[in-house]
RNA sequence: GGGCGCAUAGCUCAGGGGUAGAGCACCCGCCUUACAAGCGGGAUGCCGGUGGUUCGAACCCACCUGCGCCCACCA
């Protein structure tokens, strides 16, 4: 509306574990990526039983077969709401393009040593047995219970130590206690023995742990929680991990485990769940009076893969990392500098990204061990014993992309060298959604594909999002954006607020509160929901509220019934016949040009024909309104744009539209009767754009009833149409003082407020003539006064009118009925 | 534990040194040739608390309380 094109592009991520999730639940099935494919495989159709295997591609397959039905019924409500996104551009984060783009993404990673392959303790979800990143992470309350377990001196006195994870027992490699903790000064170099397995482990001091807590020394094990895995590091201890990837513990104890007694105990617990071996291990510490107090329930905060159900582990594995800052002060310090050169609205949000940034534990970890994303696009060679050689992976050609190297042999060898001593092995994972998610701009613009498109487009204009992503979809597009181009990916970030429930709860599927939209849609209009979304400022949630929903609906039925008023009337002069109700007639306007005309657009009266005082002032307010609404879009608060075009209208249709119908039916005669016409179509013309953004629907219906072409490309609305003379105020006035047209506009309202109140407190019609008005006004303003007087008549039916001269402030009114 | 935000009518929220606002809900009316899916009118408040700055504080400052969120911790 303001004259540019828009680049406003739509995609869909369909990779990752909800979607496998779905498929699973959906079709009765799991992925068994050993299995070979089977082409003639169709789902099952039976509810009950376990999940049949099947292999990864017809895995994959049905991944697609979901997403596309899913995207449609998404596409479905996106459009019906009128989402103003150009579709000719939808990409989805599995197509070919995208997967090309995010491979060439990450091998560019790669080659400038951003990218890296690292065997090394990582957040796991037994339940997915994937490897997560931080950013995935959350923390949940949940119930446990402390343990106080004795180690025992040399001399068989106890150390007591309390843990929330006795099952890590047989993993404990060191007990930790502050180095300023004079309880425990003598006992650290020296060494103890754990209970049940008769390990001997150092005690050792570590300015981490907390004399506060437990009895102010710790177990340390492979690995209960992230402080272990800084104890480990730092102290160079040996790692003795007990639990497996399917969150059980493992069959054979550590080899630390050397004495028959500890073996016997440990095979007691090989097998179990953690939280199964929990509830043992505290029997047979019982039983061996190892333990000294517990198990005493607890409500402690427990880290949880945000999709997961079962607590995360720390289990080492080989996995791709990008390099984020956390281990790099120039990275960290640039990645600063991007957020404080991104313009936020609201501007607080920018302490989240500073937060998440200074709070980097690690790198990236970009690796999943699942089957339905974007494939790491590298292969291993396999030496003579076949063992891959992870130093020295195999990369394919940039013009080969996109590539599966579960299905695709890498360059240099044919396929039946799969898995064979000499030749290679496909990488097994797939990338973190978020590492093709954060190229978003470069997907939009088919980075590497499609001439200079990007080029033109990027650094991007503005990132719209909501504040939980931050830390992932707004931190990793910096991120790639810094690193690929050395640029901010987009001036601004407008980010929202969540709908929350009408309870004002957070709308949570496990809870099974959510709303979805379709349902409003279908019942109030997709106006109502708009108009309802448009109230929640950014940065604000917002109460899902029916009520909300019922006066957007009235609005816009309100905007259909007022148009139909004004467009009824006669048109103007010279216009009419071209521009009837339901005329349409083609008018040239520049078609084919592909450019819209500046200005006002056809069919709308000038304001310099306008000559009524009233209808000169309703024009003026407009105005003000116009500069209202363009400054509070310009500063990116739409709500406050649709407020001001709200309250105008409603003064619009309940003071100035009363005011002046008879005379716009001609009641006064031809002059001032087509000023009044004028005026409501110039005015009507203004709001249309005003509100065009909000209620699309209902304002391109009113204006294809007049106009040609779209409401959405008419030119956003500027003052000057409305009031043309560009000093309101006549020369020699003292700036700030009203304008006649504003006192004039005042005088009226406040009449016929006057008039309605003392209807309705007669209770009677407000078609109930009014005998006499009498209106007290000060000598300086009957100008106002008169100007108007003719209208407010009218519109309250007054027979006889009377002015006196007074000294109130302002006009005051008596209505005798 | 660190940080950010919020607190105004029964509800949802504007306002931001000078008389406390809107919509919804509520109450009372009105068939009024755009609209009864409508219109008009009305009542509704220690502006979270305590101090300070100021001639004057809902607004600025400090502290506090409550709520929400982000981050950290998780013995």
């Amino acid at each position: 509306m303001r004259g540019k094109c828009v680049f406003y592009p739509i995609g869909w991520d369909d990779n990752g574990l909800p979607t496998e999730r779905r498929v699973q639940n959906y079709y009765h099935v799991r992925c068994d990526p050993a299995l070979p494919y089977d082409p003639g495989f169709s789902p099952p159709a039976s509810n009950g039983g376990e999940q049949r295997p099947i292999s990864r591609r017809n895995f994959t397959e049905l991944c697609h077969r979901l997403t596309d039905l899913d995207e449609q019924a998404f596409e479905e409500v996106w459009r019906r709401l009128g989402l103003s996104v150009d579709w000719s551009t939808m990409y989805r984060t599995i197509d070919d393009s995208s997967r090309a783009i995010s491979q060439r993404a990450f091998l560019r990673n790669l080659a400038r040593g951003e990218a890296y392959l690292a065997e090394a303790p990582s957040l796991w979800d037994v339940t997915f047995q994937t490897a997560v990143a931080q950013a995935e992470v959350e923390d949940r309350e949940v119930a446990g219970a402390t343990h106080t377990i004795a180690f025992r001196r040399p001399g068989g006195e106890p150390v007591p130590v309390v843990t929330t994870r006795p099952e890590l027992l047989p993993a404990c490699v060191a007990l930790v206690a502050h180095p300023g903790d004079e309880r425990y000064a003598a006992l650290t170099g020296t060494a103890v023995h754990s209970p049940l397995f008769g390990v001997e482990v150092p005690v050792l001091a570590h300015h981490l742990a907390d004399p506060a807590k437990g009895t102010g020394i710790a177990m340390v094990c492979t690995f209960g929680d992230s402080n272990d895995v800084t104890w480990w590091r730092d102290l160079q201890l040996p790692a003795r991990p007990v639990l497996g990837r399917d969150g059980r513990l493992l069959a054979s104890p550590p080899a630390a485990i050397t004495s028959r007694a500890g073996r016997v105990a440990y095979r007691q617990l090989a097998g179990d769940t953690a939280q199964a071996a929990r509830k043992r291990i505290a029997a047979m510490l019982r039983a061996s009076g190892d333990l000294l107090s517990g198990p005493d329930p607890v409500r402690h905060a427990v880290n949880f893969y945000e999709k997961g159900t079962q607590p995360l582990e720390i289990v080492t594995s080989r996995q791709w990392y990008i390099r984020n800052g956390a281990h790099d002060e120039r990275l960290r310090a640039g990645l600063l500098a991007r957020g404080e050169q991104l313009d936020w609205h609201p501007p607080h949000m920018r302490v989240r990204y500073e937060n998440w940034v200074n709070g980097l534990a690690g790198d990236w970890l970009i690796s999943r061990q699942r089957f339905f994303g974007v494939p790491i696009p590298v292969w291993y060679p396999l030496d003579g014993e076949g063992k891959p050689r992870y130093g020295a992976p195999i990369l394919p050609a940039d013009g080969a992309l996109p590539v599966d190297p579960a299905a695709d042999p890498p360059p240099g060898y044919t396929a039946d060298q799969r898995g064979q001593p000499g030749g290679f092995a496909g990488d097994p994972d797939v990338m973190d959604t978020w590492a093709t998610s954060s190229l978003s701009p470069q997907l939009a613009a088919r980075w590497t594909l499609d001439g200079d498109l990007l080029d033109q487009l990027y650094p991007m204009d503005q990132r719209p999002q909501a504040h939980e992503i931050i830390r992932t979809w707004l931190f990793y597009t910096v991120l790639r954006g810094h690193t690929e181009a050395g640029v901010l990916p987009w001036r601004h970030a407008a980010i929202s607020g969540w709908v929350l429930d009408p309870d004002r709860k957070k709308m949570s599927k496990s809870v099974g509160n959510v709303v979805t939209p379709m349902d409003s849609l279908r019942k109030y209009g997709s106006d109502a929901v708009r108009y309802w979304a448009a109230g929640g400022r950014l940065g604000a949630d917002v109460t899902f509220d029916p009520a909300q929903l019922r006066v957007g609906r009235r609005l816009a039925i309100k905007i259909l019934n007022a148009s139909r008023f004004v467009l009824g009337l006669a048109p103007p002069e010279g216009d009419r016949g071209d521009h009837g109700e339901g005329g349409g007639g083609a008018r040239p306007r520049d078609e084919g040009t592909g450019r819209r005309p500046a200005g006002v657009p056809g069919g709308v009266p000038r304001a310099s024909t306008i000559s009524e005082p009233l209808d000169v002032a309703m024009l003026e307010r407009l105005a003000g309104v116009i500069g209202q609404c363009t400054r509070a879009l310009d500063d990116y608060d739409h709500t406050g744009a649709l407020m001001a075009a709200e309250e105008f209208f409603w003064f619009f249709c309940d003071d100035y539209l009363e005011l002046v119908k008879g005379r716009a039916y001609g009641e006064r005669g031809e002059g001032p009767g087509a000023s009044a016409r004028d005026a409501l179509r110039l005015a009507l013309a203004v709001i249309l754009r005003l509100f065009a953004p909000f209620l699309p629907f209902v304002t391109a219906e009113v204006w294809s009833r007049w106009q040609d072409g779209s409401v959405h490309t008419a030119a956003w609305p500027v003052p000057e149409e409305v009031a043309p003379a560009p000093a309101a105020s006549p020369a020699g006035e003292p700036p700030g003082t009203p304008s006649l047209a504003a006192a004039s506009l005042a005088v009226a309202s406040g009449a016929i407020a006057a008039i309605r109140g003392a209807k309705s407190g007669a209770r009677v019609s407000m078609r109930a003539p009014v005998r006499t008005l009498v209106v007290t006004a000060r000598q300086d303003h009957l100008d106002a006064v008169l100007a108007v007087l003719p209208d407010v008549q009218a519109a309250g039916r007054v027979e006889h009118t009377e002015l006196r001269p007074g000294d109130q402030a302002e006009p005051a009114y008596q209505v005798t009925l």
